[in-house]
DNA sequence: GATGAATGAGGATTCATTCAT
DNA sequence: TATGAATGAATCCTCATTCAT
């Protein structure tokens, strides 16, 4: 009468397979890690995994669109129903959403994309739709209100949010880089968004 | 009027075949770069490859190294003997030189970094050393001129080089991973320039 | 009615492909045997061979290893419990045992580790504790023990048993490199033990 | 007006390049022995050496026979030209050759042909012709012309010379596994001569 | 459903041999 | 002659994927 092992609910495999998975291409690559290791961080044979993603390859799309989830939704739904002042917005709740971004999963999915997503322009464009242009979208679409509503300026700004990013990426490039290197990303963030608000300001 | 099968060029073998690569590596990557494509692409056997290269780690640090050469020095050199002001400097020359960057090989090697740098700790300071930190002295000091001359008023941005590189950063990662959305690189450098002089401008 | 392309076996494999390589190893040596000839003689992929070897070597060692089980234990067994006469032993189940010895896979193992013994050395000395030295502390020990008994005299012979192994070794080595040249190794080995023991006979 | 290089004759280049290859076949053995490692150990250009011998078997074919050279005819002659008593002779002069073989280039030869003879039927006829039958034939016709003499009784031995070499062949192998465990060869050799003579002395 | 033993295509590396110079 | 750059076949090893159990 042995004990009974305990046993996942079926329902969460594919979630922690793919949350391993994130594990391990975070710590390799995409192209390093092997499927074993996987296996292995997840607790489930080679075999399983095979059932629950065709190839390694799916295993990898399905890994970058879980981290993608929500993240950008819930910044658009604040930017909508916000009752703070535009520069108050985005001195506040935006700055921090950007200053989390180089720290969170999301500097791994770029570090992905980087060195996979020639291969896969499906899930570039996965990606581009559902987390970029969204974004993008969502902070043009802010700073026009801004606009609308006499805080800002119009500006070549208005139509470049990119600018907003580029701080951010810098970040997150230089972390998977030059870890050695310190580099006070918030700082850097902020000083841009300094810059960024007096450049438009009214 | 057959080719003769061989050819002796050792002076110019380990141009082609760290040409070659870096044309493979941009291609594929590193880890999907297959040395027999190398070889084939430098029109040489796999087996001459490794006379000149121990090994495809060893011919990666070569092609790293090979695009690195001289491109900031010559920068700094400008920096040092321009007779332009500090705002005439930076609208031209060094405006000029951070857009070509993003369609320059650098944009090739900062993604190779990225994939393969965590693994090559002694290529990623070699490459901070002679490019990063020296380019980012070489901006950090002549802001500081420009302050010393009463040109700029001191500000965050002395101290932080990197606002100049970040639209050049990001226009590079959207370069690899976006090649179908188009982003006007030129503008958002230029505009960031714009922000930057009008914010730090005495 | 086609085969199964798999049968699973994993109690069984690492002895098969040991013994596989056994032979393989026998027929050209280490070095000129290729895992694929082994792989293909143990009816097995070569991929499964690295599954229970990891490297060509751990392979060799492996097969070194199976050889010299028990073989010299038994010997020393019978030593220490037979009931003959110490000439009777020497005449009988010794000489009989050192004369099986050329023809069996002891011989190969010999030659494997000449070819490749200088570079194993931690096989060599496994082999040496394991075979070597607890062969030559039997014989000497049962040739002291037959000048206890009175049987014997002293003489340098005791201290030397290696006198005993000489004509054993004489026939190994000609069994390897004149496979053509006939030697009747068992009345070899049979005159050097009349002579042993009519030279120490007390 | 460069000084000239010394050149060397062109009479002593295979001498030289054999040299050279025994030294590098005795430190790696046959197969793990470069060419190239060949080439600069007798500085000569691997080119070269092709010009000399046509493959690398052919060189070390080359190699064994040029070890073999006069020793065993030496030997020979002596023993027909000697005006010693038998067992003088034996203790004597037959005795410090013997003793001298396990650290001669014999035995480097001796461990080559059991790596590779196998493959080389050819060379073990020519090592066996010239240097085995001719040296058991010496020792065996001495050994009658002891009888002959009334010096020597007849016994299994004149038949079986190899029991005069079956202790050096020990010693040779041992000397090539045994690295690192001492064995006096020469007081093993000693003993078995002292024991063959007590054997046969009329 | 689960497992992990088994497969086999593919890739990095070595090295005897050739041949333009 | 003499060189050593160049070749390419051969070999070890890895790993995504399959399938008997």
């Amino acid at each position: 009468m042995t004990k009974p092992r305990y046993r996942r609910r079926k329902k969460d495999r594919p979630k922690e397979i793919t949350a391993a998975a994130f594990d391990a291409f975070a710590e390799h690559g995409f192209a390093a890690t092997t499927v074993d290791d996987v296996a292995k961080r997840a607790g489930v044979s080679k075999g399983l995994m095979y059932l629950y993603f065709k190839t390694k390859e799916e295993l990898f799309k399905a890994v970058v669109k879980s981290v993608v989830v929500r993240r950008v939704d819930q910044l658009i739904l604040e930017v909508e129903t916000t009752e703070l002042s535009s520069e108050a917005f985005i001195r506040g709740p935006l700055l921090s959403f950007l200053q989390k971004i180089p720290g969170s999963p999301v500097a791994i999915v770029v570090r992905l994309l980087i060195s996979e997503g020639p291969r896969h322009p499906d899930l570039v464009d996965y990606y581009y739709e559902n987390v970029v242009a969204k974004g993008l979208a969502a902070i043009s679409g802010f700073l026009t209100r801004g606009v609308d509503r006499g805080e800002f300026r119009q500006s070549a700004v208005t139509g470049l949010p990119h600018l907003v990013l580029a701080p951010v990426m810098l970040s997150i490039i230089w972390g998977i880089i030059f870890t050695k290197q310190a580099l006070d990303t918030d700082k850097l963030i902020a000083t841009q968004i300094d810059m960024l608000l007096a450049h438009i300001k009214a």
